[in-house]
RNA sequence: GGCCCCUUGGUCAAGCGGUUAAGACGCAGCCCUCUCAAGGCUGAAUCAUGGGUUCGAUUCCCGUAGGGGUCACCA
């Protein structure tokens, strides 16, 4: 009896790894071109620092004429949740990531690699495994968890590392008749590997963004096929990214520490590893102290929150690629309108420490993104926002003429737009006025009596078909007319002279017009406004 | 605890042996023929720490401290 035997036993039916390497054969792609990935968990959650790989992984793919492709790494049956891949998927595509090949619904994917979901992979697996078993670099374990826990605690007592290695492999060297009469009597066991490593020896890893770091050998004896015969992450990670040929793997910083594991896995096939940039991870500052950003504690990191707030994914996508690789500000002031994927970005000069993750500054860099839009968009933009999370706003815009020019002031005969927006949830608040008629006045300086003179004052005058400068000369003129200074400079130099000046007339008749005594361009809002509108509330305060 | 990674203003960061140590956000002040948002200008604010190496260290080496990761039949 030996190995051929013992593989035969465990996997009876599986194919020969020839038989994949056949089926799934090298890409045929340009000299250079990258091979990339996003593969999460089918939780239904996709983390900002998903987000954050799926830019590098695309922006790699794209510029090299790459693929990306999206794999589903269900193998853990605890970590499922219904419509979990639908839901990572529609929040993807949400931030403009749809990828090359892989998963495309629920169930449903395209691409000659596949299938693109782990669950769906397993007589793949069981093909490697058995081949590793062959060759003596597997083999069946059958330790319970009693027993593990005894290995780990004399090695605690003794000061030793914990783990499944050398001596303390327990099963590592069980003659193989004794292996297959205990699987034969239905024993539960798991696979794992025969290392070859040495923790005396030193590997060097590359990471494209870290450059090389060195460890100590793995010399653990993995598990690498669970008791319910589903792989776990390093196994399923190997064969799969070797039968997808994938080029660069693009994933956390926590899997540095098992690198090692993985190439020694890709050896004991004879497959080229691909090429690891682990990135770092989005931080979250609390009381002083940089902490990892939590699913459970904040809300923000869960990429659902900017679309619910109303953040434009293009703004989200901006402050990402930002962190990613601070030249890309640089890039952006100098291409304004470009797109995003025209920056070449580049893995080397990625940050390698973790970043805060800055709100205050993804507001700001979302603020120039809608300054941008035309009143179009950006309508398009809150109206399908307002229609999933703001049903009064959905109905301010249903006049879709009007709502355009609303969204329009300062903005669509501006060459300057105006920066006031930085998300969709502030829309209705920005420009309720323009729907509703204020019902409070708060003149700041200018009595109620004398605001009341003013807008007497002010609409004899007013006229709907006056131009720009024609208008606030008119203002001027009613200031003037009542005792206020004309121009702002006269009474900067002479205060006391006056009792104010035309800023504050006008300011009287923007709090009576809007509620508000800061606002943007007043003829503007005027003109939307419209005669009949300007007039009634105007009418309305002096009554 | 072992192994590994990280450390420039409040935040994101440029820098790669000699610099007045960029820039952005934020903050403060000033300017800007109506307010505000912008915009312009100015300002405050940084190389964790101790040793080396060197004519010279933010930059290279070693140690220390601090932060993080990992040591699962989870990914």
């Amino acid at each position: 009896m030996d190995y051929k035997d013992l593989a035969n036993v465990i996997y009876p039916n599986a194919k020969s790894i020839e038989y994949y390497e056949e089926m799934y054969k090298p890409r045929n792609l340009p000299q250079g071109a990258e091979v990339t990935r996003f593969a999460p968990s089918p939780t239904g959650f996709v983390h900002i620092g998903g987000l954050y790989q799926c830019i590098i992984n695309r922006a790699i793919a794209k510029q090299t004429g790459g693929v990306f492709f999206l794999r589903i790494e269900d193998t853990d049956q605890k970590r499922k949740i219904e419509n979990g891949v639908e839901q990572i998927i529609d929040a993807l595509r949400k931030f403009d990531f749809v990828p090359d090949e892989g998963m495309i619904s629920e169930n449903e994917s395209k691409g000659d690699y596949g299938p693109y979901k782990q669950s769906q992979r397993r007589e793949i697996y069981d093909a490697f495994a058995k081949y590793l078993i062959e060759q003596g670099r597997a083999y069946p374990c059958f330790a319970t968890p009693e027993e593990i826990e005894e290995i780990r605690k004399k090695q605690e007592a003794a000061g030793l590392r914990t783990g499944f290695y050398g001596v303390w492999a327990k099963y590592r060297n069980l003659p193989v008749d004794e292996a297959i009469e205990r699987i034969k009597n239905g024993e539960s066991f798991v696979i794992r590997l025969r290392s070859n490593g040495r923790e005396d020896r030193k590997i060097k890893v590359k990471d494209s963004v870290r450059g090389h770091i060195e460890f100590p050998e793995n010399d653990q004896d993995a598990v690498l096929i669970k008791a319910d015969g589903l792989p776990v992450y390093h196994f399923a990670h190997v064969v799969d990214d070797h039968l997808m040929r994938t080029t660069l793997v693009v994933r956390g910083e926590e899997w540095i520490s098992s690198t090692p594991l993985h190439i020694e896995l890709f050896q004991a096939f004879g497959f080229k590893p691909p090429k690891y940039a682990q990135v770092p991870n989005i931080l979250k500052m609390e009381d002083g102290k940089k902490r990892k950003i939590s699913k459970r504690k904040d809300p923000e990191a869960a990429v659902d929150y900017y679309h619910e707030e109303g953040i434009p994914s293009d703004a989200v996508n901006e402050y990402l690629m930002n962190i990613i690789n601070s030249s890309f500000e640089g890039w952006r002031r100098a291409n304004p309108n470009k797109d995003m994927s025209e920056f070449k970005f580049e893995l080397s000069k990625m940050g390698v420490s973790g970043a805060v993750f800055d709100m205050v500054k993804l507001l700001d860099v979302s603020k120039n993104v809608i300054a941008k839009y035309s009143a179009r968009q950006v309508y398009d933009y809150v109206n399908a926002w307002a229609k999933q999370y703001d049903e009064e706003l959905a109905k301010m815009l249903e006049n879709e003429e009007y709502a355009l020019k609303v969204l329009g002031i300062e903005r669509e005969n501006s060459k300057k737009p105006r920066k006031d927006l930085s998300k969709w949830s502030e829309v209705k608040e920005n420009i309720i006025y323009m729907y509703e008629e204020p019902t409070n006045y708060d003149f700041d300086k200018i009595s109620g009596e004398d605001a009341k003179k003013v807008i007497e004052e002010y609409s004899k005058v007013y006229d709907y078909n006056n131009d720009k400068q024609t208008w606030f000369d008119k203002i001027k003129d009613v200031a003037e007319k009542l005792g206020y200074a004309r121009e702002v400079k006269e009474y900067k130099a002479e205060p006391e002279k006056w009792p104010g000046h035309v800023g504050d007339v006008s300011t009287v008749i923007r709090v009576v017009l809007t509620g508000r005594r800061n606002t943007p361009d007043m003829y503007e809002i005027m003109q939307v406004l419209g005669k009949d509108e300007v007039e009634k509330r105007l009418q309305n305060f002096i009554a």
